[in-house]
DNA sequence: CTTTTGTACTCAAAAACTTGAATACAAAAA
DNA sequence: TTTTTGTATTCAAGTTTTTGAGTACAAAAG
């Protein structure tokens, strides 16, 4: 699995608490990425530090509780490194909405057609989100040092996702509004 | 969870034995849209059994194993309809090429470029596939019955996930082969 | 004639993920 | 001033998914 080697290449960037881990999974990265609920990451993040992939410090903060700063250690770089070199598999697509397709002409094509309007809003305002983590980057590309220029490319992988989602969401409702039609002038 | 959903539309479309519906998940339909494996698919479907969503006919064959053949119930396509009513969620991306961005700056960038080249070429002959399942319902488009216009709507989906990942595969290599050269020039 | 491929199904264990709850405290908003 | 939001972490149960192996037989390929 790849959550263990998302939270340590987080990490090979900088060193950061838990619930930052877990909030990189909840917005930036996993708003569209890859999500991973906070039990999910605390409980990586202690198998990695079993492991000494990773070690973290204590931070006391008056009058609050205390903070674990994680960081990567050489030994987790060498593994996120040997994961890095192999080569990736592609994941399939896992859409509910796509089983809809196998099963839409079981319900009116109201309810279809309604349900790809509001997924295409969805995919709208994420793309524009998307849009605006990556502003930052876009302004500077040419002088953009490489860990940065990889960034945006994530974020451009993610932004085409979603505008391809928008896409695909105009050129169904097209085509089932023609057949609509089509069908009642018969 | 929508593997139940999913082989239940299937079988709202026609009556298949488990090793058929397998089938589905492993090539057609799951060969990049929704993947599950053979034990996955013949657990669910006794459950599915179980609760009487699905019911099979045995069909006995001659010097082989008997055969189920599963067919949907009513109580299986009020469930399924009832799921098809409700708002689906969008799925995050969950790519591992996704992690490679996000600490590609540990390794040479000839192993990303070569790994982004390789996947190219990967869903680049996926998308020829599903071009292939695709023409039979792309020619006749304006004569085709709402079950099969739906069947194209997610073949096409498909298709565009697997284009777009091409296309991101080019600008980043663009972009990176750029910024190689650049910092050789400095 | 033997190996591979395809049909057809089952069992079991481990890893991963989801869901729900709980604790603790601070700062801002209502 | 009470509620909500945000920071920060942990435990537990249940479901889903992955991985690996095993049984059985037929037909085609080598």
């Amino acid at each position: 699995m790849a959550l263990k080697h998302t939270i340590l290449a987080f990490l090979s960037r900088q060193p950061l608490s838990g619930y930052e881990v877990a909030k990189e999974f909840a917005e930036g990265f996993g708003g569209c990425f890859w999500k991973a609920s906070q039990q999910q990451v605390y409980a990586e993040l202690a198998k990695l530090e079993q492991q000494g992939r990773v070690t973290y410090e204590v931070i006391p903060q008056p009058g609050r509780l205390d903070k674990k700063i994680y960081s990567i250690t050489s030994e987790g770089q060498e593994d996120l490194i040997s994961w890095l070199t192999q080569p990736t598999e592609p994941t399939a697509i896992r859409e509910d909405l796509g089983v809809i397709g196998l099963a839409g002409h079981l319900v009116p094509s109201q309810v279809v057609v309604l349900e790809i309007e509001r997924r295409q809003k969805l995919h709208r305002s994420m793309a524009q989100h998307l849009q605006k983590m990556d502003e930052h980057f876009a302004k500077n590309l040419d002088s953009l040092e490489l860990k940065d220029l990889y960034m945006h490319l994530v974020i451009r992988r993610a932004i085409r996702y979603q505008e391809d989602w928008v896409a695909w969401c105009n050129e169904s409702l097209e085509a089932i509004e023609r057949t609509m039609n089509d069908e009642s002038f018969e």
